[in-house]
DNA sequence: CCCCAATTTTGTCCTGGACAAAACCATCTA
DNA sequence: TAGATGGTTTTGTCCAGGACAAAATTGGGG
């Protein structure tokens, strides 16, 4: 029942555990073994880190996330850590926002908080392309340009939640103005109880919801168990995963698998996001969906497979 | 990097502390003293809990959550833990969902994870008396209700998310068709990075731009040095921040010092939820929202006090 | 070039002691 | 009767440092 430095200045690990995402654990052995983070101790002989210390963890942290290896990143003095970001900067997928986006127009918008621009960008792209290529040509390569920017110091995290929330709150406005009467199949959405980012659902779900299809979504963090007993009890036909670059392909190809054997072979799974490998496709009644664009083709796939040719004909 | 169990029978403490929101330690040193939970161990003597030891966690937290001492709730039989259920079942808060509202169709309709139902529910609430009417009247007190239901175990994790998703989406997707031209005051609305819940901030939200405010949402756990950094780049002139029953009074207070002592005096600091206690009222430039249908007056009366009289007049 | 085994790296778990903050309780005062 | 005060118990978090299994990397063969 120690005090938790809420504060500015000096932050116990407990608070660095929340706003990094490393465990405690993770974070004493690393300073065992690399010497980094190297925090004073207070009068009782706990660690306090400072905010630097943080900033530089959660960069690591990204760095991490992108496939470099922790003993380097830990070593790695900061002329050496800022050359990686360098490099990083270039390696960047080659996806970017289809024309007309200007990306560093965006950035500035997100930087000062401005509410009724970003909604304007939306509504414009809304009108003019339409809300599924709202979600695949620009919601999506724009999370991309923004994980990016935050490699690079140039956003912060009040700046991406802040974004996130936009982007969620104009995408299930626009859901909820758009019913369509409900056809087959029936989905659940929902991601592992390890992976908390709920965006990748929600794009989906506009995705499956834009082609007439049932969702319901459970939002993000949801135990095996529940998943299971949620699919039975809402009958469901799919049952759609999210997972992001972050999520640890074993752990993914072990919580699919036991998922797919406790769920009848009537219900098909749906895995998708950064962090959804091709390997998951090997497990038998499992489905990789590549990129979001291609949701649309997935389900009118599904739907030929599974119903009657006169009703899929209704559907268009 | 010990598996992790993601399966069915038998959960490691790291899933545990996942699943049930207790740390490690806490759930270690709880056995040492109290012998509950007893996990077995692997052949590698690590812990692995049961199923039912996870369920028996999840409810001694929310009945901790009400008030009750760990010691009692751990060292209790299954028989006198169901008496305390039953009792906290009579103590329950004497609000209800006001008149029309069939709360036991409410909650069949949560467990059958009927979408349309529940849409309807608040589409309906929404025609007859409004958006604020259906916050204050219908939403607030639901969440008591399902908060009760889920302590009795007639609802669980999983019915708890969906529910949370609908109000979210339907609220989210109101709002977005609601955009009245922003007047002032401009609000920045978070939470404090230990509380998570961020409906919430959501319901705020509505009651605000119902009223014409210029909200803007960071969604939950926001570390307090990027609160404050946003307030003063979207010059904000109201913090609203949402704290949960859950929420450590003391970090309450701790917390909200430390944001007001680091933002002008110009901006002022509004708290509400369940766990906003009286007592944060003592801090100078912090006021404490009762219940969320007094957010209206509480609006009126900032622009009484901050507004010339004129352009108050002009926004009614 | 791909696949398999040896090796290194890395994250998580363990024990058991310590201690400060919070909650509780009994007492005293206005 | 209500509220402040101080002592006691309860409770959550921290620490050290050893251990080890899973993942990633490397180094051969086929």
């Amino acid at each position: 029942m120690k005090h938790d430095a809420n504060g500015f200045g000096r932050m116990t690990i407990s608070a660095v555990e929340r706003e990094t995402g490393l465990p405690k654990d993770t974070l004493r052995v690393w300073e065992r073994r690399y010497g980094f983070p190297q925090p004073v101790r207070d009068e009782a002989g706990e660690r306090l880190y400072t905010l630097e210390d943080v900033n530089r963890l959660r960069l690591i942290r990204r760095l991490i996330d992108q496939g470099w290896r922790p003993g380097k990143l830990l070593a790695a003095s900061e002329a050496e850590l800022q050359r990686i970001v360098e490099a990083e900067r270039g390696a960047g997928a080659p996806v970017r926002p289809d024309g007309g986006v200007p990306t560093d127009e965006v950035l500035a918008a997100i930087r000062r908080h401005d509410v009724p621009a970003l909604r304007d960008l939306f509504q414009r792209s809304l009108l003019e392309r339409g809300l599924q290529a709202l979600v695949s040509d620009l919601v999506a390569p724009l999370n991309v340009v923004i994980g990016e920017a935050w490699i690079r110091g140039e956003l912060g995290v009040p700046e991406e939640h802040f974004y996130t929330e936009q982007v969620q709150s104009f995408l299930r406005g626009t859901l909820a103005s758009y019913t369509r009467p409900a056809a087959p199949p029936r989905v659940l959405l929902t991601t592992l109880p390890e992976e908390e980012h709920g965006l990748g659902l929600l794009m989906v779900e506009v995705m499956l919801a834009s082609e007439g299809a049932q969702c319901c979504s459970l939002g993000p963090r949801m135990p095996l168990t529940d998943i299971r007993t949620s699919a039975l009890t809402s009958a469901a036909d799919i049952v759609a995963l999210s997972f992001s670059a972050a999520y640890p392909l074993r752990q993914a190809l072990a919580g699919v698998r036991t998922l797919r054997d406790s769920l009848p072979d009537t219900v098909d799974i749906w895995v998708g996001g950064a962090g959804a490998h091709e390997r998951l496709a090997g497990i038998p009644g499992v489905s990789v969906i590549g990129a979001i664009r291609t949701v649309p083709d997935a389900l009118a796939e599904w739907r030929a497979a599974r119903l009657p040719a006169a009703s899929v004909a209704a559907l268009n």
